[in-house]
DNA sequence: TTTAATCCTTAGAATTTCCTTAGAAAATGC
DNA sequence: GCATTTTCTAAGGAAATTCTAAGGATTAAA
């Protein structure tokens, strides 16, 4: 990892840096502020960690002039004491995180490894299946028919995506038991049968249109009607 | 630096005051409230120092008169016993720092520079999270639900604030393992569970609303119902 | 060092889900 | 219609998951 420290006080410098390179974190440095967003525009750091008072450009004007310029890497700003300071509610400039002088280096450490995560992390992708009114949130689990939630279980879920991936194509119970259960093998027993009526009871009882249809002898289709 | 010191012992103004001259502070002084606060309005300080118990105006009402004069220089209270109430007071009228007699020479001195930088510095914003009727203060480790402050250990609070940071998505417990915990592999150990639990016990035992739902199979939600 | 607070593991309790069983209902073919 | 096959459904025990209490380990503070 690697990240900027803006700072004048010669001797906290001296003492992160030493400590940081402890933790195998590379240390650049500027004395004042503008030094730093000049440092911060032209290079790629993990995280910038800047006192908010500062010669030049103090800590809020860094931070919100970066942003300007888009530079997204996270910002964590230092302050002298720990002000009881019911003026200002909220984090307006764009700065990721906050610490108190003194502060304890582990506990530094900690947000940095937080902060320097979340710069890398890529936003959530949402991968939903949808079906007429009807759409399941792959990430999260959760289940909509009509804008009503409906709580499915693990094995109601697993079931209702592969309908809803195989939708109006007839699917045999044997493929069911197959893709759902991984049991590749004739069996007496008729779990598909007993899942797709929880399913119904859950998902098509309380609605005026079905949408799970058997096909007598064959299987099970997922189609409007 | 420059301060106003309101007090009517007459031999604390004068040890104070040598002490004070010896760190190239300049000292203004007082004997009561009243002239206290003329001259507040009139000059301008770096730090006001006062007594509590003066004669005239004291402390608390001096402190009110000022901040409803729009005088913001950062006012420092000493008392002579330990009171929390007068503390609160103190507080809530506008006083920024506190100090019980005896106190150390030392300590006073640390106060009164961390005072006269904040007097200078663009105000500190707080870092807070919210989730309904919920807050909690990244910056002073407070967290509050209705109104009532709950104490959270580290832990705790990470916790929450990973929730809170991440309210109404569905969390998997390895996810929370990861980025709380720093645990990348499979492991069999339960401690997200457990601290779920301790922060239930918490944040929703005591309430009517909970927040924090168990997906079963998946993780954890913080939501309203 | 002692004390206290926090953290984490363990193990059993409680809860939820899973799957089997068995009989009821429905569809099919004669 | 009636027997046969297939599907549906309710019930309950097994299995898995989650919750919780208790205590030992670790860390910080006095």
């Amino acid at each position: 990892m690697k990240i900027l420290l803006i700072e004048d006080e010669e001797k906290a410098v001296k003492t992160l840096k030493k400590g940081l390179n402890e933790h195998n974190i590379e240390v650049d440095f500027a004395f004042d502020g503008d030094k730093g967003a000049e440092m911060a525009l032209h290079n790629e750091y993990d995280v910038i960690i800047s006192d908010i008072i500062v010669p030049g450009l103090n800590g809020f004007d860094l931070t919100k002039h970066l942003r300007q310029k888009g530079v997204k890497t996270p910002v964590l700003l230092l302050t002298a004491l720990n002000a009881t300071d019911d003026k200002v509610l909220g984090l307006e400039v764009g700065a990721d995180d906050y610490l108190t002088k003194p502060y304890e280096f582990k506990e530094l450490l900690a947000r940095l490894k937080a902060l320097s995560r979340r710069g890398k992390e890529p936003p959530v992708p949402k991968l939903i299946l949808t079906f007429g009114d009807t759409e399941m949130n792959l990430t999260s689990k959760e289940f909509i028919r009509e804008g009503k939630k409906i709580e499915l279980t693990p094995k109601e879920f697993a079931l209702m995506e592969y309908f809803i991936r195989h939708q109006g194509r007839v699917i045999s119970k044997a493929e069911i038991a197959e893709k759902v259960w991984d049991i590749n093998f004739e069996t007496t027993s008729n779990v598909v049968e007993v899942y797709v009526n929880y399913l119904r009871n859950k998902v098509d009882k309380p609605f005026e249109k079905k949408m799970i249809h058997t096909v007598f002898g064959v299987g099970y289709v997922l189609k409007d009607e």
